[in-house]
DNA sequence: CCCTTTTCACCTAGGTGGTAAGAT
DNA sequence: ATCTTACCACCTAGGTGAAAAGGG
C-alpha cells in the first residue's frame, strides 16, 4: 500500500537546466524487532469486534529479521530538469510499501514490525560520456530523522487512524467529524 | 473528449540512445462545412426518442467555419529514448478532441462538421546548443490518409456508436451482445 | 429540422479502513 | 495472545452513450 502521510520536499539550489533524478530509499534503523506492550488491546464489548489502541510505545521483541536489500524508488517524473522539481512541492504519493518478499510489482519491501529510515537522493545526471567516472560527486543523500516509523500490517494507534481518515481522502468513507478537527 | 479509434504506430529507425518528442496536430481536408443527407435521421416510434441512422455520406453544407492556429498535442512520455518508443506500439489514447473554442485544458481545438487529417511528427531533441539551426531537419512528419475523419458532437453512424460501445471498456454499460461481434 | 449542450447512470481503475478468518 | 491475510463496502477520479433540453 501506499506510504502515508506522503514523503514531500521542496527543492532549491539545482542547476535549473540540468537533468536529475530523485529517488527514495529505507535503510532499516536498528536490528531490532518490535511488538506491542501486553494488555494494551483492548476489545469494546459491544459492538464486538471493535479495538480501542492506546499504545504509544514499542517494546524491543527480539533480533531483526533477516532482509534482502532495499530497492529503491524512482520519482515516476525521473528525469526532469531542476526548473522542473524547483518549482513545487515535490510528492512521493506513488510510492508503496509492501511486506511481499516475492513482490514483483516494485515496491518498497519492508518487514512489519522494524524500524525504518527513509532516505531521499538527488542524482545529477552528468552529460559526460564518462559520466560513470564521476558517479561519487554527483549525488547526494538527505536524510530527515523526524520522518523514521514503525512498519505494520494493521494500525497500532488509534490515533493514527483516526489522522489518516481525517486527511486522505480516499478514506472519506469512515469519516463522521470534521476533517479540520 | 477522447478521440476514438486510438491513434497508435510501431516505430522503427530510431537512434536507441537519442530524446525524441512525439506529437500530433490536426489538419483541415478541405474549406467544406459538412451535412447529414436530409430524412436519414428515423425516429423510431417506440420507444420513443430513440433514433436510427443510415447515413454513410455527407452532404457539402457550404464554406469552412474560420479556425485559429491548431494545437498540438504532445504524446505525454516526450521526451524519451529511441529504444523506449521503439519497443512497444505508441498509443495516443490521452488526446482529447474538443469544439470549444475557448478550452483552456490544452485539448485540440476542431469544428464539428468539418474534416481532418491527422498528423504524427517525430522530433530529435538536438544535443547540440545551436540545435535551433537544425530545427527543419530534425523532425519527420508521417501522414496516414486512411485516418481522416469528420468531427461530430454526436454519433450520425448507428454503426460507428455500435463499434465503440463493443470495444471500448468505458462503454461497457451498453453493451448487450459479444463484444467479438 | 439539424445540430449542440447538459446531465446522468453506468462503467474502469484504483486507494481506504473495517472485519473476520488464519497463522504462529 | 499478537500479528497477518483476504475480502469487502465505500470512496476518488475520470471515460462512456443515452436522453432530454436548448439553439438557430
Amino acid at each position: 500500500r501506499r506510504m502515508f502521510p506522503t514523503f514531500q520536499v521542496k527543492i532549491f539550489g539545482m542547476d535549473p537546466m540540468a537533468d536529475y533524478m530523485l529517488l527514495m530509499d529505507f535503510v532499516p534503523v536498528d536490528d531490532k524487532r518490535y511488538r506491542q506492550p501486553p494488555g494494551l488491546r483492548l476489545r469494546v464489548p459491544s459492538p464486538p469486534g471493535r479495538y480501542a489502541f492506546h499504545s504509544s510505545s514499542w517494546l524491543v521483541a527480539g533480533k531483526a529479521d533477516p532482509a534482502t536489500p532495499g530497492r529503491v524508488h524512482y520519482h515516476p517524473d525521473s528525469p526532469a530538469k531542476g526548473a522542473q522539481w524547483m518549482k513545487q512541492i515535490v510528492s512521493f504519493d506513488k510510492l508503496k510499501l509492501t511486506n511481499n518478499l516475492l513482490d514483483d510489482n516494485g515496491h518498497i519491501i519492508l518487514n512489519s514490525m522494524h524500524r525504518y529510515q527513509p532516505r531521499f537522493h538527488v542524482v545529477y545526471v552528468d552529460p559526460r560520456k564518462d559520466s560513470e567516472k564521476y558517479a561519487e560527486e554527483n549525488f547526494k543523500t538527505f536524510v530527515f530523522e523526524e520522518t523514521r516509523f514503525t512498519a505494520v500490517t494493521a494500525y497500532q494507534n488509534h490515533r493514527i487512524t483516526q489522522l489518516k481518515i481525517a486527511s486522505n481522502p480516499f478514506a472519506k468513507g469512515f469519516r463522521d467529524c470534521d476533517p479540520e478537527d
